[in-house]
RNA sequence: GAUCCCAUAGCUCAGUUGGAUAGAGCAACUGCCUUCUAAGCAGUAGGUCAUUGGUUCGAAUCCAAUUGGGAUCGCCA
């Protein structure tokens, strides 16, 4: 039982004792006493003082010395109003660091046995990756982190939308202008040269259509119209048809999209167990929905289309296979959500995908409901918000995107520029050097991200480069590569079984609770699937230790129980630190 | 038109199941390196928690309305 609970156990008797009131010990409020009291813990007492029929202050009081009575660990309380702060003694907090320091996964729940399928990245094979894949691949990674430490079996998975009209985009403009280039001989990243013609395609399309948009006609329907998308569209026909020729194609320009996807993914350290691809899903879910179809949860249309309705359910209809037959984007949902379910027979699947499909995952829910189909309830949608530019949306098509290798290769050079102004590279070999920019430049970019809340949108300055100073990884880390260095210094075996300790400073047990606020943090952050709450945690934790290193000393006090004392604590707080940043992909640095 | 999300310091964000005087970082200003790494620490200044009403001993937090911003409601993905 946590100190929190036994705390409440006892107001609750206290107040069963006291003024025969019988309350649920889980309503009684526990709180973390705010610093500018004494006290570590606080209950709060206004609930009770009608029973009492007495002021806070006086019921304050009188569970307060029920409660120290009462509770071994407690060593004194002040009352403030109707809060009853609790201290607690050196023996609490000396027992509470010792269980720490001998748990090296501190914070790590014990298995759950409940399974998790986590979809996440999800990008369609056609241009490079941008900076709202970035959020989806640290988010996503970072929940799957998260909920493995809270005793949850994760199963990362990856999809691909790699066919349909925009891949045929890329094949019709490299077909039309490509002459037969390479990414070798285009010196580009595959990713990229397929991008290019994705852009291209477009700049093409907008120049054949320009005349009937000089007739009033909507761009969209005006793009309808042009040889390129004639050409586009016969593509995505042929590839259907399973055309050889055109098979051959998409799946060379899908192999170099891969080959450049997969640099990048190992820059950032993002992975999966298994990745599936649309193309090999679209059937699937076409056959679970003509099945739908013949035993009536879904009906079609003179034309041959078929269709859920969402009417009673307060949404629209929904369209589930076109009229030539074809599949929609929801169609492979329905086909991939089948195979996962079958792959790993989960106890929830996670899709870490944007809130601009808060629609879709609605309706794919709903639609796989009206199949019976099992797997229905284990939906979550965790989706992110969008990634704002100062001009507002990031908008492939028009080019307003903020490319992830470009962001990467800045974020490197920052974290270079700052760290030799600041002359952290001597005694560093190039290699190290290069280490070094690249742990912190990614972590700070990780940090930047996943330290607002994912549900919010966030705002993203190209021209501000992210800060290394203050909230922000690189902050975190410069505490972790201090007690290194300290660690280096010691260099002594610490890890004693007590600490005959007698007299905590203040500030130690500050330390010593913020480390164990831990797996409280984890808890609080699988529960919300929220990476955040670690981010936050783990900038806290930095500073509570950054404070206790400018005003005391770690290793050079007179006495060497002190010292072996709080080399102990900086060792506890450096791998709480390096634990909380690797929940988030980060890693720390030996020195900086 | 309908559904959903958001609004906290100049800027970017925290703020637990409702609890004390609403907190950080950046930017501005002032101190602190002959002692363990100054990417640090301490301090000053900065707030009508969008507005109004309600519930409550107590509201940034819950409810309603209003205002402002955004997303979605494609035979795009």
């Amino acid at each position: 039982m946590t100190i929190e609970q036994t705390l409440q156990e006892l107001t609750a008797q206290a107040v069963k004792t006291l003024y025969n009131l019988t309350i649920d010990p889980h309503t009684v409020t526990v709180n973390d006493t705010p610093k500018n009291f004494v006290g570590s813990y606080t209950v709060v007492v206004f609930p009770y003082t009608k029973a009492a029929a007495k002021n806070p202050e006086q019921v304050g009081k009188e569970i307060g010395q029920y409660l120290t009575d009462n509770l071994v660990f407690a060593q004194d309380f002040n009352v403030v109003k109707g809060f009853v702060n609790i201290e607690l003694t050196n023996a609490y907090w000396l027992q509470t660091f010792t269980h720490i320091i001998h748990h090296e996964n501190y914070g790590q729940a014990p298995a759950s046995g409940k399974k998790i399928a986590l979809e996440y990245i999800g990008p369609n094979t056609n241009k490079p990756l941008h900076l709202g894949h970035i959020r989806n691949m640290f988010v996503g990674h970072a929940v799957a982190a998260i909920l493995q430490a809270n005793g949850h079996e994760v199963h990362k998975v990856n999809i691909y939308n790699d066919k349909g009209i925009n891949i045929s985009k890329s094949m019709a403009a490299w077909v039309h202008a490509g002459n037969g280039a390479t990414p070798q001989s285009a010196g580009l990243k595959g990713d990229h040269f397929v991008g290019y013609y994705y852009v291209l395609y477009n700049k093409i399309a907008t120049q054949q259509a320009a005349p009937y948009r000089e007739q009033g006609m909507e761009p969209l329907e005006a793009e309808k119209l042009t040889p390129i998308y004639a050409l586009a569209q016969q593509f995505t026909q042929e590839w259907e048809q399973g055309k050889p020729s055109v098979r051959q194609l998409w799946q060379t320009m899908n192999g170099w999209v891969y080959e450049g996807f997969a640099e990048t993914f190992n820059m950032l350290g993002i992975s999966y167990e298994k990745a599936y691809y649309e193309s090999e899903c679209y059937e699937l879910g076409k056959k679970l929905v003509l099945e739908g179809l013949a035993n009536g949860a879904f009906f079609a249309k003179p034309d041959g289309s078929v269709w859920a309705d969402f009417t009673n359910e307060g949404l629209d209809q929904k369209v589930l296979i076109r009229n030539d037959g074809t599949s929609v984007y929801i169609t492979q949902d329905i086909g991939v959500a089948d195979l996962r379910y079958h792959d790993f027979t989960p106890d929830q699947l996670i899709y870490v995908v944007g809130d601009e499909q808060i629609y879709h995952f609605k309706v794919l829910k709903l639609t796989l409901q009206k199949l019976g189909k099992p797997y229905a309830n284990l939906i979550y949608h965790l989706y992110y918000g969008m990634v704002d530019l100062p001009e507002g949306k990031m908008k492939s098509r028009e080019g307003k995107v903020v490319d992830a290798d470009d962001l990467i290769a800045e974020m490197l050079q920052t974290a270079e520029e700052q760290t030799r102004e600041l002359g952290k590279t001597e005694g560093m070999n190039p290699h190290q050097a290069q280490q070094l920019y690249k742990i912190l430049g990614l972590g700070a970019l990780k940090y930047f991200i996943l330290k607002v809340n994912a549900q919010k949108r966030l705002l993203f300055n190209p021209r501000e480069s992210i800060d290394l100073q203050g909230h922000t990884a690189p902050f975190i880390q410069y505490s972790y590569a201090r007690i290194r260095s300290i660690l280096r210094k010691f260099n002594q075996n610490f890890l004693l079984p007590n600490y005959p300790i007698n007299h905590l400073h203040p500030q130690e047990i500050d330390l010593i609770t913020e480390i164990s606020r831990f797996r409280q943090a984890i808890h609080t952050a699988a529960e919300t699937y929220d990476p955040s709450v670690i981010a936050n945690y783990a900038f806290t934790l930095a500073k509570s230790f950054n404070k206790l290193y400018a005003d005391l000393s770690v290793l050079n006090n007179p006495d060497e129980q002190t010292n072996t004392f709080r080399v102990a604590l900086a060792y506890t707080t450096a791998r709480t630190l390096k634990n909380a940043l690797h929940l988030l992909g980060i890693d720390v640095p030996e020195r900086m």
